[in-house]
DNA sequence: TCCAGTGCCGTTATCGCTAACATAGCGCTT
DNA sequence: AAGCGCTATGTTAGCGATAACGGCACTGGA
């Protein structure tokens, strides 16, 4: 639009707005923040003049000055697992009208990438970073402890956090679980899961599923992993793959829901009777099953549920006089769907 | 780790690795960004005393003072919709080594809260902006023109972009997927989407089909919309409703992939013969599509490359000398599967 | 009448860093 | 020995905004 005339191309700044408004760069300043006082007419012949101008406040000089910066930043291991962007939905929902903004890395699984993200992060000075899991290389851990603004460590409550932790135990999810098919009178097991070194919330599902199972003298009699591809299509294969090795096995227990469809699509296929003669169960609780011909037993990660809590840790922190380090644990809740046969 | 003696809790900046390690603020800044000449000796010096700090540089007042914020502006509408955390990968594998990194923004298929991500993203001046869709409101288009950066908006080429597009006609790829319909024999054909007025390119694809159906002489008989809720269970739904209402139809075109497997696992359930009573076809080419019963047949949206052409022209734009203004458009293939009976 | 209180707006001094220029020391040539 | 071109480092002056304070014109109660 219309253009100082000094030079065209070079960009706004306030005082551009201040000459064409005819007042202080302070009081464009005030106006542009809503902050302080200012009459109603020169509010708005600045804000005239500013959307005339087509000025669009530089927050990096803001952030410098004031000490503030308005994002949060939010690493997570992965967009394509699907359960992140659901942590995602409820960190942005929570922090819709507190003026913050979460601002997404992604690790990939990799804990060198994550001290990377980290350190890229915190070389913006947010006000608080919201983060995966409990495991992070020393110097991210450092970084974590000296960056001096609220930190919390989001899915998982097994082991011991920075500051703050919002989460589920998966180790006990995974001990329920196998408590679950133990009672309702399976007794050869198989597990099917992702071979990912860095998953650390899947290796403590499959301990406290061993556990579980310890507890009632039985233990695992086949494993089968996979990497990369379709989920889908690698729980078909996976599934045939271990029934073809273990006939006699009577539940298989999926390390997520994807590949657990997967396996209940093959079954299906296969003519072999879900739950009577093989019980599935996988982990998570996408909606994705729901439109699947049985639904899959599984167990919700409350995802949504652990973004809204970790964003209202952040956002609430300056206000609520906490000092930081609350535990919050929730609870999974197991959805049987049809796939385990009644106890 | 140690802290100035000073006060213990100011954050650190470059003074204090300055006075750690006996040399000037500005050889320190040399050194951490790897920029100027700098001995060996003081450069190991620096490097340490750094690290025994626990330094991280503030980038703020980094970017203010060199005018160069290494971020890249991303902006989307979902990130549940799978195919955009598809489009962001490639965005990032494209953007790994040129210093520069993405930040994403979602406006949910909102036009004012895409106005209002462009706004808050321009205030961080990053050296450019991928934007989904040419649909923008006429201030966020202003502000796209006016910010003096490279803009790349992808997904669609159908109209006018502001500076540089990336993408698929989707008007051609409906009119591609007809023509093939019709070529294989099928004529009572029904499509089945999403109520989403602010989704151009879901429209333009409709809007293609259909004029390829006319030029057979044909034209939809049914129309089936949802909103909201998991995809595939709509899907069976949805494609229960339509085949009761319009028992005659022998096609079925779906907005997206999700929705269409939701039909083809409807269909298989009710013994429906696929793809002889009826066929089926769904736009994208998501991998799940691999794990399904049947290969659902549909078209792909070349999202990786999509966003590895947008990321390219961002990071290349300052060395290549080109003004901007490409438009790249990319070939979407049909995918046949096994949902549409040969011709 | 006087002065504290308030509404409104301007002035000054940073914020932490980097661009651009200045300088010091060195080896080498002439 | 003076002068040149390097390299390695320091000095100065902002970048564009905001915090903190100051000042002026009113108001209203003592």
């Amino acid at each position: 639009m219309t253009r100082p005339p000094t030079d065209p191309r070079r960009p706004l700044t306030l005082r551009d707005v201040s000459e064409a408004s005819g007042v202080s760069e302070m009081t464009v300043s005030r106006v542009l923040r809503n902050r302080g006082d200012v009459s109603d007419s020169t509010r708005e012949k600045v804000l005239g003049a500013a959307k005339a101008l087509g000025y669009v406040p530089n927050k990096i000089a803001g952030a410098l000055a004031s000490q503030r910066v308005n994002l949060v930043g939010v690493i997570i291991p992965s967009l394509s697992n699907l359960v992140f962007p659901e942590v995602l939905s409820g960190i942005s929902a929570e922090l819709e009208d507190t003026g913050l903004q979460p601002v997404v890395g992604v690790t990939n699984y990799s804990p060198q990438k994550e001290e990377a993200v980290l350190y890229e992060m915190l070389s913006w000075r947010p006000s608080g970073v919201i983060i995966a899991g409990l495991e992070h290389t020393d110097s991210a851990r450092a970084m974590l402890e000296n960056a001096g603004i609220p930190i919390v460590e989001i899915m998982d409550v097994d082991g011991s956090g920075v500051d703050s932790v919002v989460g589920i135990s998966h180790r006990r999810a995974g001990l329920h679980m196998a408590e679950a098919i133990v009672a309702a009178g399976y007794r050869h097991i198989g597990f099917l899961g992702t071979k990912m070194p860095e998953d650390h919330r899947a290796r403590k599902r499959l301990e406290g599923f061993k556990e579980g199972l310890a507890a009632a003298g039985l233990q695992l009699e086949d494993e089968e992993f996979y990497s990369g591809g379709s989920a889908l299509l690698k729980g078909r294969e996976m599934t045939e793959a271990i029934l073809k090795r273990s006939p006699n096995l009577d539940f298989l227990y999926y390390s997520n829901d994807m590949i657990g469809a997967g396996g209940l699509l093959w079954c299906l296929d296969n003519g072999i009777d879900v739950p009577g003669r093989v019980g599935l169960a996988g982990f998570n609780g996408v909606d994705l099953l729901d439109g699947l011909p049985r639904r899959l037993a599984t167990m919700d990660a409350c995802r949504r549920e652990i973004g809204r809590k970790a964003a209202e840790i952040i956002a609430g922190r300056p206000h609520s006089g906490l000092i930081g380090g609350e535990v919050i644990e929730l609870e999974p809740t197991l959805q049987r769907g049809d796939t385990i046969r009644s106890a």
